[in-house]
DNA sequence: CAAGAAACAGGTCGTTCGGTCGGTTATGCG
DNA sequence: CGCATAACCGACCGAACGACCTGTTTCTTG
């Protein structure tokens, strides 16, 4: 039956990285459950059969976009950052401007991609919801220890309610679609952050 | 074809209201997409007929449930008691101490009705990113009103903040499946309030 | 360079989705 | 009491869903 013997080049780990990065963007944009396989399929440019031979489950494409896409957003956008930074005011300084400008640039406010999925599936499933624990908490981990470094007390807690405030604030923009709500809530978490100092 | 002429009372404000008790349960638990119309005809007892009558679509149920049960719960856990309570500060902790409390007496965490569906829905559709940021503009207005009258400075962002750092402790709370965030940020906001006034 | 393994193609399966339709029953009103 | 109208019933529809399977091509390795 072979009609068309179309030209092919096995590349598994490049069909597997453009699978995420299509995947990751149409959950961050859609959602998990308004994205279908077919949406993935036509956009990573894929058959079907093809995305089934790496990833046997939508659920393991999810997975896979947590740990290899989400979760090294995170740390890029904000851990890195912040625990590289003169001081924790200033880091959360610099990455709350950074992501408000971005957001400016852009059109759309789609949100925290970690809390988008968190939010949308973390009740859904334990598997989905250790990985963003896991991920929370080693956000948490590494802003705490930025703070204590500065000398601050209550350093746990002072990074619980950073990550809070970020991912609040990441709601409120996306209903209200402004970056206002980020810029209020970095500005008054720099400002704590110095103050304590 | 009259087989089981099934007894029946017209009573069309009790099939809505049940209606909507289902799917703002199942769009809590579950979320949106991930709820069919089948979940809801069979939590609610009723026929699929009997639905459409009142609900042309799913669509109208989400906004129906966001304007008549998730905007009313806002009012009546949040906006009310801190508007009544004697001190912003008080007000905030009161509501804290009861959602924490609340959370603790259930097993599970399921996150701000509120901050659940914007997530899920506020970029796909214009009517409910609009149902949305209506509630939000009411919550920072009225918990703004009530900071300013302590004689607060920055009232306005203070409100911000405090509905910022609630919302992202919900949702640290739903993936760790624990009242800590709740509760860690509750005291610092309490705090922050406090000693500002 | 054979031959087994891995990568990929693409059609198809059963299910569930949201929504519809013709028909029946209750109820308010004149 | 009659009857128009709103309330309600439940079978049904096409489309889309996630998953899968067989067959073919490319790579790897002994």
């Amino acid at each position: 039956m072979a009609r068309k013997p179309k030209l092919r080049t096995n590349a598994p780990d490049a069909l597997k990285a453009k699978v995420l990065d299509v995947a990751s963007e149409l959950f961050q944009s859609q959602g998990y459950h308004a994205t279908g396989m077919a949406d993935i399929v036509k956009g990573a440019g894929v058959t079907a059969g093809g995305l089934h031979h790496h990833f046997p489950t939508k659920k393991a494409i999810g997975l896979a976009v947590l740990r290899e896409r989400v979760r090294p957003a995170v740390a890029q956008t904000w851990i890195t950052p912040v625990a590289l930074a003169k001081s924790a005011a200033e880091g959360v300084e610099a990455v709350f401007a950074a992501i408000t400008a971005e957001l400016d640039a852009k059109k759309a406010v789609r949100g925290c991609p970690l809390n988008n999925l968190t939010l949308e599936l973390s009740l859904a499933d334990p598997d989905f919801r250790a990985e963003m624990a896991k991920t929370f908490a080693q956000w948490e981990t590494v802003l705490a220890q930025r703070i204590r470094a500065d000398g601050l007390r209550d350093a746990d807690s002072a990074a619980v309610l950073v990550i809070a405030a970020y991912s609040g604030a990441m709601a409120m923009a996306k209903a209200e679609q402004s970056s206002e709500p980020l810029k209020i809530c970095g500005r008054r978490l720099t400002q704590m952050l110095r103050t304590a100092a």
